[in-house]
DNA sequence: TTGTACGCGTTATCAA
DNA sequence: TTGATAACGCGTACAA
């Protein structure tokens, strides 16, 4: 059977309550009785019961993670930081892949402290009075929770406008155009905003779907526009390194002939083919902002408001000036 | 505050010891009573207190998932299966993706029943009293626990014999090659035993990797062997999808002029640009194998030995005869 | 500084 | 068929 503090109280010739406070390092019991109480818990090989202690506790110190579409590589990376983010807190972190309601039930029976949804629609998630905070929930903010988010347009923007000082005057933007989801619409009013500032031609190209072999194949339709791009824009991680592979295969020289620039600040885009220069919230700062905003609403209660998160340009070998036979100005 | 079972014996004149046998349909009261107590139980919006009745029970019916991998897209629709499969059970599944031996930490506090463990290495996982299966540790079973993984071996005999029985007597295969990792190289095996026995000359093309592009590449390779094959092996989802690829653009039809048949037996083949023919224990048959697995440990303490699962092939668009020009006999 | 006793929400064993 | 009541393992006011 399992060790319990009263084993431990009888072993060590004290009442169970003040194996508690040695337990629990409360500054009631002496140093000497502490450690040697300490002791004998560590020979017994005793493990607290959370049960027990959440039951009067009703703290558990754990929070749940909702994730109904693992399958994209860009959330998993996220799910690593944020469960890493966790380690230096004492927080600890349980995921759900079942459907956003199943799984609130699940957790609600564990009590987690609190909850990080992942959601999948625009759908308004169900707040069940235990702290919760939603990632990529772009739109309107109905709910009394948090969304924290990358501000998508504004990533794009900074990417035109990077481009744009390194010369460039002709860009295109390969990404899922005309579509519902209100992600990929931002990053195209990003594009489109910021060429209109800029007095710039829009070049967007649409692709069929997310997947690299939809940028592979955007890549003819960018090159066989009347005036010849200088620099994409890929929408996305995979959408760029189906581009980049194109354009590899066509020769197309990197970025002597042609400059690349991803959305997505993901670590994998510094192992791709070619390292690709790239714009959005580094995942490790997401993941910490994540992390910390939950913390914050169990501990103080906080009803903070929606966050979008500021982008970075993280600059690698995939952009360069423009070449001089292609200079408009 | 929480409604409890004494809350719902007040309202409903009953003493909460009746109200708790009403709650777990025990056969020892009145139909109409338990009636009446759960419709009172309905309406206060009662929520079973998990950490009460396991500190009593000793069971959670929960089981944890240990995940420390997360990024490599079959995995992720292995996990998805699971958890389906958990659905028509009586347990719950949750998650962790930290590393194993703070996941195993996690799931002892929350008192788990079962852990299934998906191995990253070949290391011997500690098995802690706590029933537990891996999947995925090839190899030596040397700990005490059930290990549940598809024979790939077998799977890619079957791949060769079903291409040998359609004609073929050039069949390539694509994967990653001089490597330690156990998986990669039983399928290798299988596919030097298949060829021997039937008297083939052997191609085996050697990936960078296991990414697309890896698939991508190794195409090349494969159209400049001397004698060019009338059929390809791709050795994972990935690569065979980037062979597929690499194959519509050098306008070589499949499968009139090549067939293609790709290791891994999940949805996703289907939907590829070209139907894929398969090999694998399709996911839905593995998750269940180990989720029948787990709860059988669990509740009838059995120490079941490794189990490798028999391998299926799924025919699609991707395979076809010999085309008459190559045909060599 | 240490110990006693109660309560957290359930299940389970008896008695009624 | 129902109701008291004792666990389960722990934290904590309060008493010693």
């Amino acid at each position: 059977m399992h060790v319990t503090i009263k084993d431990i109280a009888k072993e060590a010739n004290v009442s169970y309550s003040t194996v508690s406070k040695a337990l629990n390092n409360s500054p009631l019991v002496k140093e000497g009785t502490k450690q040697k109480i300490l002791r004998v818990a560590e020979n017994m090989g005793y493990e607290p019961n959370l049960a027990a202690k959440q039951l009067v506790r009703k703290k558990t110190e754990v929070i749940g993670l909702i994730w109904p579409t693992i399958e994209r590589v860009v959330l998993a990376t996220l799910v690593t930081n944020i469960s890493k983010a966790f380690e230096s807190s004492r927080y600890s972190m349980i995921l759900s892949v079942d459907p956003i309601e199943m799984a609130m039930d699940t957790f609600k029976k564990f009590q987690v402290d609190g909850t990080i949804v992942f959601a999948e629609s625009e759908n308004r998630i169900p707040e069940d009075n235990i702290p919760l905070v939603a990632y990529g929930v772009s739109g309107k903010n109905e709910g009394t929770y948090p969304i924290i988010d990358a501000n998508h347009e504004q990533a794009i923007q900074k990417a035109v406008h990077y481009l744009y000082d390194l010369g460039h005057r002709d860009i295109a933007y390969v990404g899922l155009l005309h579509t519902t989801d209100s992600l990929q619409n931002e990053k195209i009013e990003g594009y489109q905003k910021a060429s209109r500032k800029l007095g710039l031609t829009e070049h967007s190209i649409t692709t069929n779907g997310l997947d690299w072999f939809d940028g592979y194949l955007a890549v003819n339709d960018v090159l066989s526009l009347a005036k010849r791009p200088t620099a994409i824009i890929g929408g996305s991680y995979d959408i760029s390194s189906g581009i980049l592979r194109a354009l590899h295969e066509k020769g197309i020289s990197i970025p002597e002939e042609m400059s690349l620039i991803s959305y997505d600040n993901i670590p994998q885009m510094a192992t791709a083919e070619t390292p690709l220069t790239c714009v959005g919230v580094p995942v490790d700062q997401l993941a910490e902002e994540i992390v910390n905003t939950i913390i914050q609403r169990i501990e103080s209660d906080d009803t903070n408001v929606a966050k979008k998160l500021k982008p970075t340009l993280t600059e690698r070998e995939s952009t360069g000036t423009v070449p001089p036979q292609h200079r408009s100005n």
